[in-house]
DNA sequence: TCAACATATTTTCTCGAGAATATTATTTTT
DNA sequence: AAAAATAATATTCTCGAGAAAATATGTTGA
């Protein structure tokens, strides 16, 4: 059942990690999660003691993260935290919808039943993981998140589209950037698992413009929560 | 008129260029036209010589390629040539499709007038190169092919989305190697140009279906084309 | 006081050599 | 002879030091 297969954000197919690729994915994981503010500065001096690599090997990781549109380069001025904007987010948020919606939709046109079986264990491991967010601990936070991602990945997984699902999850993981600004704001809202459970039965039941509607909605809901946020809260602008 | 301004595809922000991103410009040429078949390995030891870098900088350029698709990566096993195949591309051209007449209807929406003169510009300069054809040189060919990418650009440079039109760029140079099968085995035919013109006459009388609905034909013309050859000359399959 | 120039410092970029890993070839065993 | 184990080769990955470029500092002249 958990056979080994390339996860998307994966650089390679699975297997054997090099250094490099792990010091991508902590340096990934501390952008999103805000450990390095936007449009700071990306020292390799600096961080190839915070992760524990040589020079060269933290170049890599970071060139890396410049496909996924979380570091900006200049040449011979070295690598920057992208910058984070409203209209940014209202950018990711639309080209989101289109891409995710469209996606969806054809996995419902072509899913099988072992899809199905996947999606309603999916949605089962995010309600479990949404019950144990009372106790507002930081594992229980990134638990949820995991098992968000894993929900919405599940749904578009039986779309045949390569490229489609490489852009969801890319855009995808620019929103897990701008919904952060929002969690540490207040919990996550009570109606989220409603949304979820509602999105789920109307793709089960192969209803493509009710399910694709409901997604659309669910995602543009956090696009008004980060426009109702002061500017500052961005951090440094370009 | 002619500012410096950060072309996609280019991952400095214009300005001066490191020799790692000179490899990777080159390297990604080389791919793109062939010199590098599909599913070949990518070995560095070589490759440093050919194109004149250390072997640290050519490990840069390859990992900016990772990026873009042409290129795979296998932990501990080294670099690959991204395979091709007739699924790749008509996976590739439904998702360009999408993209781009999305970016198509935004850009007749909002575009301006200068937007309107850029276009006419583009697709004066395509027009000429079109008509220089007949020589059949490798610059002719080469100078075609600059002034095809730049109209679509310019079609579509009116759309605010840069995720929309980022994704854009990266299908379309998807296309740009498929497209080399073709046109290899024959030249370019005669009905693009006035496919161009009735997308060009279509987007400044502002309408929206008819452009997109040219354009969509126009795109996936090529993929008939490309489903007609032999499998053989996708290179060696995974 | 301000600007232009020169100097010093910091940071990035580049390279080649050594360590770690995978692949191929050879030998040994069943 | 086929399979398993071992050795040899090739390739990738990693590191730190030096070269190149940018930024910061200081100096001179109007």
């Amino acid at each position: 059942m958990n056979e080994v297969v390339s996860l998307p954000g994966s650089v390679t197919n699975g297997e054997s990690l090099t250094l490099a690729e792990t010091a991508y994915r902590k340096l990934r994981h501390d952008i999103i999660e805000g450990v390095h503010k936007p449009g700071t500065k990306l020292r390799v001096e600096h961080l190839k003691d915070d992760y524990e690599v040589g020079a060269g090997t933290l170049r890599e990781a970071l060139q890396l993260l410049l496909n996924d549109g979380l570091v900006v380069a200049q040449g011979h001025r070295g690598f920057t935290v992208a910058p984070m904007s409203a209209e940014d987010f209202q950018d990711i948020t639309r080209t989101r919808v289109m891409i995710e919606t469209e996606a969806l939709r054809q996995a419902i046109a072509l899913g099988d039943d072992q899809w199905e079986a996947e999606v309603m264990g999916a949605f089962h491991m995010l309600s479990r993981a949404e019950s144990r967010l009372g106790e507002e601990t930081v594992e229980t936070r990134s638990e949820w998140e995991r098992k968000n991602r894993l929900f919405h990945d599940t749904l578009i997984s039986a779309c045949p589209s390569r490229w489609l699902k490489q852009f969801q999850h890319l855009l995808y993981m620019q929103s897990e950037r701008y919904r952060r600004l929002i969690l540490s704001e207040k919990p996550i809202p009570r109606d989220v698992h409603s949304e979820h459970e509602e999105i789920l039965t109307a793709t089960l039941n192969r209803n493509p413009e009710l399910a694709t509607q409901i997604l659309a909605d669910h995602i543009n809901r956090s696009l008004v929560a980060v426009q109702k946020l002061p500017k500052e809260r961005f951090g440094r602008s370009v």
